[in-house]
DNA sequence: TCAATAGATTAGTGACAACTAATATCTCAA
DNA sequence: TTGAGATATTAGTTGTCACTAATCTATTGA
């Protein structure tokens, strides 16, 4: 009789568990930039075994929410994007919640997010939208979806890879290693920034920044810049 | 290898599953005034079927957080109480803090907290709750268990056998159901209010209440007096 | 071209938490 | 004191979502 649990209903649309939301999450960041989620990086990215993730995304695909060819990768449907997208927003608009409101820190943001996002209902996050003035980004600088489920998609590059001499604007730091994410604070480096690539010593060694307006320099090493997405800075 | 589900993994103590907090609470409050809470009771609080019940309690028994024998009902132990305090905590807090800042209304506030309750982190639950200046009640005027488990205790009387001519306070609104709130605080019938009870018809017939010190008089049936919980007011 | 290896899938299992159907127990009223 | 009806339990299934072990496929370097 009562269908129950499943995340006891959230709002319209067929109701996706947990792990369901997971999964399309992390078919979502892997296959973002063109190419499939192979069964592999999906059980690494979830810390499970991958014989789980090749029957779950067996199960999706019937779900018409994954598309896939046995010993190919996975990509999401345009249904599955979507609730990828909705559970993402949740998850960005939370964490900017709690370091706002609930005076959390960036580092620490993304676990209690990755919690409450398959709990919280789109009542409670558009309200949470509204109270910060509907966001474009969370803490990291990563764009919120909107409601109705698109997102701003610019290209950004990595510090690493950025010229010799390029006026850029930090805007997303894409890590949510809490030590990282420390340090970067602990250096100024937070979406917004405005540097300059002042250096970078050849064979993957180093790039040196400087900051504007300040002039502070900053070494950062190459693992490190390579999570550090920019923009050209506006004119 | 790795664990896994049972809630993610909140704070010290053994993570309890959603299912088992639910069910925790459900004895709780069955059990709230002496008495156990039967399987039946149970069962019907939860939307179950006894048999589902029947073998949670045992499970609970086994895990040392119920007392129970066959065909009794059930109680909690003391580590079954506190975890069950605990998750009230919660709750009410949430109620509370969906309330004061997310602009949601006492009626439709239970459903959500319902959900959040169990993905809330206690950090979380310990930064809203000082938010809101560590609050002694919810919405509803239930009190609001201490971080450490232990919660007031005072007796209040239901309105509907209250005494005519007592000076009474509105503390605590027992009921759940969004109908039964909206006309509650549609007529002012909120906890804090002061009332006397000015008469009431005999067999079960309505009560009717004055407000102190507007004057204004309301007549409310049994059902719902029921749910009115009172203590006498201050001098 | 082919074998070694990395990766993917199938097969079989287990924990959790629900269900229905069948059976057992309790309680109360005649 | 006994039997009817209410309540509780046992037995057997189901669905979800994980796991390990075993097998299969694909790729790639010799």
């Amino acid at each position: 009789m009562t269908v129950h649990h499943p995340a006891a209903s959230r709002q319209p649309g067929p109701v996706l568990s947990r792990s369901v939301e997971d999964y399309l999450k992390a078919v979502y960041h892997l296959s973002r930039h063109g190419g499939t989620a192979t069964t592999k990086d999906v059980a690494v990215r979830l810390g499970l075994a991958a014989p789980s993730v090749s029957m779950m995304l067996k199960r999706l695909t019937t779900l018409g929410l994954v598309k896939r060819a046995p010993y190919q990768g996975a990509q999401l449907t345009r249904e599955g994007r979507h609730a990828a997208l909705k559970t993402i927003r949740r998850h960005r608009v939370l964490e900017l919640y709690l370091t706002r409101y609930l005076g959390f820190d960036w580092d620490t943001v993304h676990a209690e997010a990755e919690r409450l996002e398959h709990a919280a209902s789109d009542l409670v996050i558009e309200r949470m939208a509204a109270t910060l003035g509907n966001p474009q980004y969370d803490p990291h600088g990563d764009p919120i979806p909107s409601a109705d489920g698109t997102i701003e998609d610019i290209d950004l590059i990595p510090l690493a890879s950025a010229p010799i001499g390029a006026d850029l604007e930090l805007r997303q730091v894409d890590t949510q290693d809490p030590d990282r994410l420390r340090f970067f604070a602990g250096h100024g480096l937070v979406p917004g920034l405005q540097l300059t690539v002042s250096d970078r010593q050849p064979f993957g060694g180093p790039t040196t920044v400087t900051f504007r307006p300040t002039g502070a320099r900053q070494v950062v090493g190459t693992e490190l810049a390579k999570v550090l997405l920019c923009r050209t800075a506006a004119a």
